[in-house]
DNA sequence: AAATTTGTGTGTTTTTTAACATGAAATTAA
DNA sequence: TTAATTTCATGTTAAAAAACACACAAATTT
């Protein structure tokens, strides 16, 4: 997609977007105070430890939102997609950022004035409440996660993860390849394991026939016996 | 306390509280509706899959937040102290309750209407602004306790868990014995590790100085030293 | 007071997972 | 293209934590 041809507010009005209970006079004001910028794959958008100073809307492309750990593993917390919110969490507790964005694709993304958007979450009680249910609705995600990274086997949580990725990003044309290239090491951090392990669990799915995998093409061929997988933990 | 003497108008005009920027007729609104509980330790305030109709405010006592997980194991998620709220991410969320809420010891809860509490957060800005700051501040908790249950030792863990539990309760007069008295059980509930490791890394503990144990009486000897094994992992 | 249940402490064994090592394959850069 | 680097794959070893077993103490119930 060229940059110029982007019409912001196109995405604002969108139905799944927070921001469509806006009025028009709301909208232009975050239209008047917009960023555009595109990263590349593996650019990063945002570090732990700074200090927001914007919203982010996700375009184009794919985001993860990982924070890191002990030594050099990381936890992969979210996987965005567009037309996702960005960095929002940090800034509406008034903190600087706990996790790190990072394009996993091509991405282009706009940045909001965070002043603006915390007056018209101030001002708008619509807009208020959506927020407060996203970020509700993250919490309860957020507290399920901690239940299974960290009581389900291996197995359990790469299946896991598997069928999170399908809810989040679906499925090819084919109806069965997942819609979403990752390496090995990204699939290690959103289960809570190595990389050996992911690659070795990957394998052995491959040779249950639940999954084949082709490069980081990932096609689910028997969906019933990962769900099993998943909820035996 | 006896019941009778308790003036709840007195509690929502805590600095410490959230309702504290409601006025006054929005406050008579939430008295008008609402209800007055006690629970004794181990009753169940309310459970998982259930669906919320009150928003609680902790009075007196103390709660904890749980999840049933894999087996017979449960994690602690959250724990509660007066005048917290409870049961507030469920009911914003509009989703039936993912955790369970149990008495630690004698208890006294307020419930109000949960229609009136949203049309509260729809009508005041600076109250849905205080709802919105505490789910966001209790999202990066989660977050944090995601990477430190997956990815700290057993040691770290549990120091984590100790060190917690002391921001959050404080300490008794002596100014060293923790102000809780929980089993080891929910010790290693918050902990994420098994009942007899919760033993064995406490008594490992006390071996070292580190704290010492009478009962579930348990005193900080070394914090710094605690602070370390914590951030060791 | 006796019986029962619940909670605590400790040792042993087994399972799970991480760490390490090494080589092939695939990408990326020179 | 080659060379260098990264990613993927798999086997081996080591460490961590769970599972199990059992004894005993303390609290509750009868």
């Amino acid at each position: 997609m060229n940059l110029n041809d982007i019409n912001c507010s196109e995405y604002l009005n969108d139905e799944n977007n927070i921001f469509n209970v806006l009025s028009t006079n709301e909208k232009s004001t975050l239209l008047n105070n917009h960023i555009l910028s595109s990263y590349k794959r593996n650019n990063i958008i945002f570090k732990e430890g700074e200090i927001p100073n914007s919203i982010l809307l996700l375009i184009e492309g794919k985001v993860k939102i990982l924070k890191k750990g002990i030594g050099s593993r990381s936890q992969i917390l979210r996987m965005t997609k567009p037309i996702d919110i960005i960095g929002y969490r940090a800034l509406l507790a008034d903190e600087p950022y706990i996790s790190s964005a990072v394009a996993l694709e091509d991405t282009i993304i706009f940045a909001f004035d965070k002043n603006k958007f915390k007056e018209l979450i101030h001002s708008n009680n619509d807009f208020a409440t959506n927020i407060i249910k996203l970020l509700a609705s993250e919490l309860g995600f957020s507290n399920k996660k901690i239940v299974a990274l960290t009581q389900k086997h291996i197995r359990g949580r790469l299946a896991e993860t598997l069928l999170f990725l399908k809810n989040t990003y679906g499925f090819d044309e084919d109806n069965c390849t997942l819609n979403i290239c990752l390496s090995r090491e990204d699939l290690a951090n959103l289960s809570n394991m190595t990389t050996s392990n992911a690659i070795r669990t990957l394998s052995t799915f491959a040779s249950e026939d639940v999954i084949s995998v082709k490069g980081r093409k990932i096609k689910i061929k028997n969906y019933k016996k990962l769900q099993k997988i998943n909820d035996l933990g």
